[in-house]
DNA sequence: GCCGTTTTCGGCCCGACTGTTTTCAGTCG
């Protein structure tokens, strides 16, 4: 199948069990693929359903499951996995192939399934289109529109061509999910005219921006207001609005003119709780919620919970969990990967918090590619509330000319010793940022990296080593008993660049032992470690550096996108490496010496 | 297709809005 990154020409080696590397995101896109194409056939939604449940729990898996299921896992025990879905599992981990996929393709027009990216178009009005017309995608499409031929289909009208028409000349202008700094922007100016509007009294960005994803696809936001309030008017009258979508006295939605959609719901004051809860989702964490309260005779809606007829909590969210019978459930949390039997059992994380931070331990200078002075970081950082901070500055090698050699780092470290013998306030350890070559070796030889507090470790080139070479070079690297940190460790940058292709298994096993210790890199662009592997990696016991990164002295906010990627990643502060206070770091940073 | 204090069948989260119809199916979040 397509969509698995296998290579044929792999040699098998003995006692290596993956014939082919088929991982878990292959599992997932096929299992989307299939619930698309089912729906298109007709099919029972709720078969629809497991297909896409399993999808999504299969997509947040911390491990790969093809390498466990070689080692006897059984799928079936996963939520939402039965016997005829673990099935299909191993046989696309066996072979690469799901029959039943391959018999869906052939039975359905391959380019049916572009039409339901489309707005308003859904499996039983694509379907319509194919049936009436012949329409078996977009291109087709096109050409129905043009000869208004869409509007004699049953169903159809003037107004769904129009809108249809306008989909089409929008998909290449349409941003998909923007990383969240940048949707922080738009959100925050929306919030901050919608607050500004006669009688509203609160004003909540809700949605997977709450919850802390690392991109959103859209803004939702939940307000409430003490008098009347005419919202489409007032959105209408909003300066970034570029067109409206939905206008209803209670919901609406429209699309600013970066093409970033908003969807507003406005709710009555004891509503808000529950319609906050509600709209900052995700889906699958509310239906599992809402199961959850049905068993107890409940039913949740946005407006509230009610037993019967009786609203019985929703002016809160805490009055929601309470009422079916579940402890306050922080934002980043709520992806159901968990986190309603840890509620129940009372065994949910107490989240890092940003006041816990105490230093960090990625930082840079004008020395390399920073913008500001050792002085004037570590006053910044003093400012962010941080008690030390490590200078860790790229070290020379051929792709950065700018880099420090063996001698301006020794010029560097007198600096840093002459600066923390001129205050007391702010401790400055002694780094650098190496580069991992492609062989696993680092550009700075030993001798030199046993002078410093630390060596943070990172990879700047190679990205496209196939995944045993880029396994094997980042255990070789983590065979150097000098480093301590291994930096932003899948090398990626949202909606730009895929991380490296690597066993992640293999490398958290390997820092756990040594100990190493990964970073959680809170450049918004970059946050990395993802969520996922955060978890799986503090849950294997290694220690998660949230460092900034910083290049200037206004780079120490972004901490706070690190924070909660970390908080997303379950992350505790005895998790935490640089929750430690100093002198309890630098036996942690010794103990990677060792 | 999954699942069980409703356990091998019969349920499966819930409501707002739109467009095309004259009461609602489909889509969306």
């Amino acid at each position: 199948m397509t969509s698995t990154r296998a290579s044929k020409s792999d040699p098998i080696k003995k006692d290596q069990p993956p014939l082919l590397a088929v991982h878990n995101e292959d599992i997932a896109l096929a299992f989307d693929e299939i619930a698309d194409l089912l729906a298109l056939t007709g099919e029972n939604p709720f078969r629809i359903r497991a297909y896409r449940r399993a999808a999504q729990v299969v997509r947040s898996l911390p491990q790969e499951l093809a390498p466990r299921i070689a080692a006897g896992f059984d799928p079936d025990l996963l939520p939402g996995i039965g016997a005829d879905l673990a099935n299909k599992i191993r046989e696309l981990v066996s072979s690469g192939h799901f029959l039943k996929l391959d018999q869906l393709r052939r039975s359905v027009p391959a380019g049916l399934r572009e039409l339901l990216a489309l707005p308003g178009i859904g499996p039983q009005r694509a379907r319509a289109l194919h049936t009436a017309l012949n329409i078996q995608n977009l291109s087709d499409l096109r050409h129905a529109l043009a000869s208004h031929q869409v509007r004699k289909v049953a169903g159809f009208g003037a107004k769904s061509e129009a809108r249809l028409q306008q989909a089409l000349d929008q998909t290449t202008l349409r941003p998909s999910r923007i990383p969240r700094h940048i949707a922080r922007q738009y959100g925050e100016a929306i919030t901050h005219y919608l607050t500004s509007l006669t009688g509203v009294t609160q004003v909540t960005l809700a949605g997977s921006y709450r919850r802390g994803c690392e991109t959103v696809g859209d803004l939702d936001i939940v307000m409430c207001a003490d008098r009347e309030l005419d919202l489409s008017s007032a959105l209408s009258r909003y300066s970034e609005t570029s067109s409206s979508l939905v206008t209803g006295p209670t919901r609406c939605t429209i699309l600013l003119r970066c093409g970033l959609q908003v969807d507003i719901r406005l709710v009555p004051p004891e509503s808000y709780g529950a319609a906050l809860y509600y709209f900052t989702g995700s889906k699958a964490h509310n239906i599992h919620v809402r199961r959850l309260a049905s068993s107890s005779g409940l039913k949740i809606n946005e407006y509230g919970v009610y037993r019967g007829r009786t609203r019985i909590a929703g002016d809160s969210e805490i009055s929601v969990f309470s009422a079916v019978g579940l402890p306050f459930i922080e934002a980043e949390l709520r992806e159901d990967r968990g986190e309603i039997a840890a509620g129940l059992a009372g065994n949910l994380p107490a989240l890092i918090e940003r006041s816990q931070l105490l230093g960090d331990l990625h930082v840079h200078t004008g020395r390399t590619d920073g913008t500001a002075t050792i002085d004037a970081m570590s006053e910044a950082a003093q400012r962010a509330g941080l008690q030390y901070i490590a200078i860790t500055d790229h070290a020379k090698h051929i792709g950065l000319l700018h880099g420090l050699d063996a001698t301006a780092l020794t010029r560097q470290i007198d600096e840093i010793d002459a600066y923390n013998a001129s205050q007391n306030q702010l401790t400055v350890l002694k780094g650098i940022e190496a580069d991992v070559l492609a062989d696993g070796t680092l550009s700075l030889p030993d001798h030199i990296l046993k002078q410093l507090d630390l060596v943070v470790a990172a990879v700047h080139d190679h990205f496209d080593l196939p995944r045993r070479k880029q396994t094997d070079r980042l255990l070789r690297m983590l065979d150097n008993r000098y480093i301590s940190i291994l930096a932003h460790p899948s090398t990626r940058l949202l909606t730009q660049r895929n991380g490296i292709d690597c066993n992640w298994n293999e490398i958290f096993l390997r820092a756990a032992q040594r100990p190493c210790y990964l970073e959680l890199n809170s450049q918004p662009s970059r946050l990395d470690l993802d969520d996922i592997q955060v978890r799986e990696a503090a849950a294997q016991g290694i220690l998660i550096s949230i460092a900034s990164d910083a290049h200037g002295i206004t780079d120490f906010a972004n901490l706070d996108y690190g924070l909660i990627q970390g908080r997303r990643g379950w992350l505790t502060s005895t998790q935490v490496l640089n929750t430690r206070p100093l002198t309890q770091l630098r036996k942690l940073l010794r103990n990677t010496f060792l």
